[in-house]
DNA sequence: TACAACGTTAGAGTATAGTATATACTTGTA
DNA sequence: TACAAGTATATACTATACTCTAACGTTGTA
């Protein structure tokens, strides 16, 4: 597909996704044979790549880790053990947010409380 | 206490208090009294005001949305119903993003069950 | 074949959240 | 009293993540 339909597809701008494909989080393909235009083909992978790049973002990972994440997850690059151990780096750190995610609850339903009981 | 002192007590530089002082989180006070210099004066409100802005951001909040917290917290400026309201906004909306941590956790784990069974 | 819609690259502009530099005055200490 | 350290203001710079504009070539349809 091209770039109006993997637009379409995800939701995401083809600004956007020039931007994403310029920061190396997901790579089109040129159609050799064609001669007369550059155009950029996408697969089925890279909507499944923009999704994850969506919910990544939606829990406040940068371009560069979720660049990680892609790397990770789709690439040979990193060896069964590199893998392995970069996952669990990012669980335990998820683990961390979701701790502190839950104290700041704690602190704001404290707050309610005082504001419940004390002013009038 | 002066900025200086300030900064030591929260970790955060005399930089980033000018601009959180400019940006409307925090206000020092001048004494009139003195005529010399126009030094801020900070205190200990301003400490507790600055861990908040730590945490808060350390969860993804906004420097606006930290304007708003320390709005309803320490100004009289919404009503008890007003304060509930945002109050309870603030608490569904980390409850959205604890869901969203715990999909992502769910997602890894997935991917990492992948990695440890098909990789060899 | 006209022309609207789509595609590409390059570069500029925007918002957020600092961080650094320059200038100048004030305060505290040897 | 010299002078290092502290303080204030204004302005510039940086990084991140887009977002927009311009200029230009390609494709599809009436």
């Amino acid at each position: 597909m091209l770039i109006n339909e993997l637009s379409k597809k995800t939701g995401i701008s083809a600004h956007t996704i020039r931007f994403y494909e310029k920061s190396g989080l997901i790579k089109g393909n040129r159609d050799e044979s064609v001669k007369s235009n550059n155009y950029f083909h996408y697969d089925d992978e890279t909507v499944e790549k923009l999704e994850l790049i969506r919910d990544a973002k939606a829990i406040g990972y940068t371009i560069n880790e979720i660049a990680q994440l892609i790397e990770a997850w789709y690439s040979n690059k990193f060896s069964k053990d590199e893998k392995l151990s970069f996952l669990d780096e990012k669980l335990m750190s998820l683990d961390e947010k979701i701790k502190d995610l839950k104290e700041m609850k704690k602190l704001i339903s404290q707050y309610k409380n005082d504001v419940l009981n004390y002013e009038c």
